[in-house]
DNA sequence: ATCTATTTTTCTTTACAAGAAAATACCTTC
DNA sequence: GAAGGTATTTTCTTGTAAAGAAAAATAGAT
C-alpha cells in the first residue's frame, strides 16, 4: 500500500545507520548520545535501527550532537572512485528538434557508464538553423565552453555572443537557450552538475 | 528552553518556504499539490507557513511529486543567479613547470570573476615536450574533454589515450597526470568541481 | 558462573501531525 | 458595490506513531 511505498523509500535514505555510524564513530554508546541529545537509550536503538522514523526535532538534536547538518542524513552516500571514458566513436549523436521547424542542433551526450556521478557532460553541435533552442532551465550550475564558431547564449533574457575558445559560467535555473551566431557550425561542450545540488 | 532553541534552528532550514517555492514554481494551487501528494490543504499551508514540522515521511510525499530528494530541504540555499564569461582573449596564460625540465605545457585558467562556484574550468595546452605533468589529486570530481590532438592520462596507475573529442570522467582523488600523447600540440578543457564536497 | 556494560524489547503515554470542514481573504466580473 | 468563484487559512478533532521508562536480553570480561 500507499504509506508502505513511502516508508520504503525512506529506508533508502538509511537515516538509522547514518546515525549509528556517526555514534560509533566517536565510539558513543546509546546512553552517552543520550545525554548529549536529551533523548531515550531506547528510541536511540530503535532509530538507528529503523525501526522508528525520528522527526525532525529529534534528528536534529542528534545532528547537533555530531556538528553535522541535517542534510547529512539525506545527502547521497559520496560515491567511491571510478573511472569512466566516452570515445569520440563510440558516442551517439541525436537530433534536437525545435518545435516543427526542424533540427536546430546535435546533440551528443558524454554518457559515462556510472550511475551516481556529479557532473554530466554534453557536446551539442550547431550545425543547421541558427534558431534559439527552448529555454530551459534546471538545477545546478553549467559550464559552457565554445570549441568550435560563435555561439549565442541567452540567459534569463540577455544574449551574449561566445567566440571560439569562450567560456561561461552561470547558475542552471536561471532560464537559457543557445543559437549559433557565426555562419558556420559552431560546437560547444556543456558542463552541468548533477541533480545532487 | 531547549524545545525552543531546536525548533528554532529547524525553522532555520526554512522547509516551509521551499515547499511554498517549489509548489509556485510549477504555478500549482495546493489542492493539486494536495492530489498529486495525497495530503490535505489544510496541511500543507500548515507546512508552508511553518506552523507545523512535516513527519518524514509527509516531506517525502512533496518530495516526490516534484522529483526532488529530501536533501532539497536540507542543504543550503542554492545560491543566487550568478552569470561569469570568461573570454578567450582577455584571458592570461601561464606556464606550468614541470620540475628542472622546462615547461611541459600552458595553463589557462578559466577565472570566473565568482567566489561561490561550483565548477572550475581550465584549459590545458600541451605544446611542448611531451612529458607527464606531476601526479595529484584533489576532492571532487573532473570532467576533461580533449579539444586538440591526443591526451594521455594517467589515473592510478593506468595511462588512457584520448583522441580528440574523447572525454573522461573521473574521482580526482584519484592521483592523475596528463601528457601528450600525439606528435602535434594538444589541447584540453578541464572541468573541476570546487571544493564543497 | 557472576557481575558490568550496552543494546534491545515491551508496554504505556502523549504530543503533534494529519484530516475535515468552515471561515477568511483574494480576485474577477457584472 | 455586490456576487461569485478560487485559493488559502483557520479551527477543531482524531489517530497514529514517536518518545520514554523500565525490564529483558545480549554480549564481554574477570
Amino acid at each position: 500500500m500507499l504509506s508502505d511505498t513511502l516508508s520504503k523509500g525512506l529506508e533508502e535514505y538509511e537515516i538509522g545507520s547514518k546515525v549509528r555510524a556517526l555514534r560509533l564513530d566517536k565510539g558513543m554508546a546509546l546512553a552517552q548520545l543520550g545525554e548529549h541529545s536529551g533523548l531515550s537509550v531506547g528510541m536511540l536503538s530503535k532509530i538507528e535501527r529503523g525501526q522508528i522514523i525520528p522527526t525532525l526535532p529529534t534528528l536534529l538534536r542528534i545532528a547537533m550532537v555530531y556538528g553535522v547538518g541535517l542534510d547529512h542524513f539525506f545527502t547521497e552516500d559520496n560515491d567511491r572512485p571510478l573511472i569512466a571514458v566516452t570515445h569520440k566513436k563510440e558516442r551517439m549523436r541525436f537530433p534536437e528538434r525545435q518545435g516543427a521547424k526542424g533540427e536546430t542542433y546535435f546533440f551528443e551526450s558524454l554518457n559515462f557508464p556510472a550511475t551516481d556521478r556529479k557532473l554530466n557532460g554534453f557536446l551539442a553541435e550547431f550545425s543547421m538553423k541558427s534558431e534559439p533552442s527552448e529555454p530551459h532551465s534546471h538545477d545546478g550550475v553549467e559550464l559552457i565552453y565554445v570549441v568550435k564558431g560563435q555561439l549565442a547564449i541567452a540567459i534569463g533574457g540577455e544574449e551574449q555572443i561566445l567566440d571560439e575558445g569562450d567560456a561561461i559560467y552561470f547558475d542552471s535555473q536561471t532560464p537559457h537557450s543557445y543559437r549559433r551566431a557565426g555562419k558556420s557550425a559552431c560546437s560547444a561542450l556543456i558542463v552541468v552538475t548533477a541533480d545532487g545540488e
